[in-house]
DNA sequence: ATTGGTTCCTGCTGGC
DNA sequence: TGCCAGCAGGAACCAA
């Protein structure tokens, strides 16, 4: 489930490939991800130079030599693979959606099973007033998150903190398995009441999204089912996950103090798995 | 304004 | 063994 670990290193293995080089032709195959891919979109790619690569939340947005942006979203089992110019290619896949090859010999296939996915261009000054864009919240790892920020985003919402960080509205990038992580390491109940997490309690927070978030992109992201590399390398940071996945095991702090006994705990929010530790998170 | 529920999609899993 | 219902999940959308 790309968040935004895997989306930044995904964004570091097609930088690496594409950056500088011409994208020669673009073939879609099959155009109906979460909306219609544009109907121009490979015309309107073929012979661009890519200039760099920038992320936003979990959305990719790489910028073009004409002042186009194309805007790239993994959605839920999305993968860009990256086949180096003169690599070994294997036969193409029933989900490989759409082909980029550039004019120094590689390929970039989109593969997106669920096709939750998306994709648009834009121009690079539309990327504050993209309906996709704007109304996202801070980026958990820059500098404009703290305590403080969080704790204003969080005021007066009654809905459970877990629900409020999937909202990306309050922080942009974060999913299902880093917010109960971070939560994790918050000490933070994921039943409670989002707008009193305020003061000390939203600087641990804070700290806590961005120490996991940062650990989990060293790790090149988790892979749990569909999550590749460009390269095609899995992912290792969900052998770190202290809650996510392992309910009725002891969380590392209560194992580490010997009380342990099946502490982690799964319950259902908002239609969603959460796993949090009885003991620990208040 | 906020919040909860529904929907999109496919592949895997569990129950009978 | 085989079938199908249920589930997983990001985020837009709708209704209350």
């Amino acid at each position: 489930m790309p968040e935004l670990p895997e989306v930044e290193t995904t964004r570091q293995g097609l930088l690496v490939a594409l950056e500088g080089q011409v994208l020669q032709d673009v073939e879609v195959r099959v155009p109906a991800l979460r909306f219609p891919l544009p109907a121009d979109m490979a015309t309107r790619l073929a012979g661009r130079t890519v200039t760099g690569i920038d992320r936003r939340a979990k959305y990719m947005l790489v910028a073009l030599d004409d002042g186009q942006v194309l805007l790239i979203h993994l959605g839920m089992s999305g993968r860009m693979r990256v086949f180096a110019a003169g690599a070994d290619r294997p036969p193409l896949e029933k989900h490989d959606h759409v082909i980029f090859q550039t004019d120094s010999g590689a390929e970039i296939r989109f593969n997106d099973t669920r096709r939750f996915g998306a994709m648009d261009l834009m121009a690079a000054d539309e990327i504050n007033s993209h309906p996709l864009l704007r109304d996202l919240g801070p980026e958990p790892l820059g500098n404009e998150f703290s305590g403080p920020v969080l704790a204003a985003r969080l005021e007066g919402r009654r809905t459970p903190i877990k629900a409020a960080l999937l909202d990306q509205k309050v922080v942009a990038g974060l999913g299902n398995i880093y917010v109960c992580e971070a939560l994790y390491h918050a000490n933070l109940s994921p039943r409670r009441s989002a707008h009193t997490v305020q003061g000390v309690r939203a600087e641990r927070l804070v700290q806590a999204i961005r120490d996991v978030l940062r650990q989990a992109i060293a790790a090149g992201g988790s892979s749990l089912r569909d999550f590749r590399h460009a390269d095609g390398e899995l992912g290792y940071f969900q052998h770190h996950f202290a809650v996510y996945g392992r309910e009725s095991e002891p969380c590392p702090r209560c194992a580490a103090t010997q009380k342990a006994t099946g502490c982690i705990r799964r319950l259902v929010q908002s239609g969603r798995s959460t796993f949090y530790c009885s003991r620990w998170q208040r």
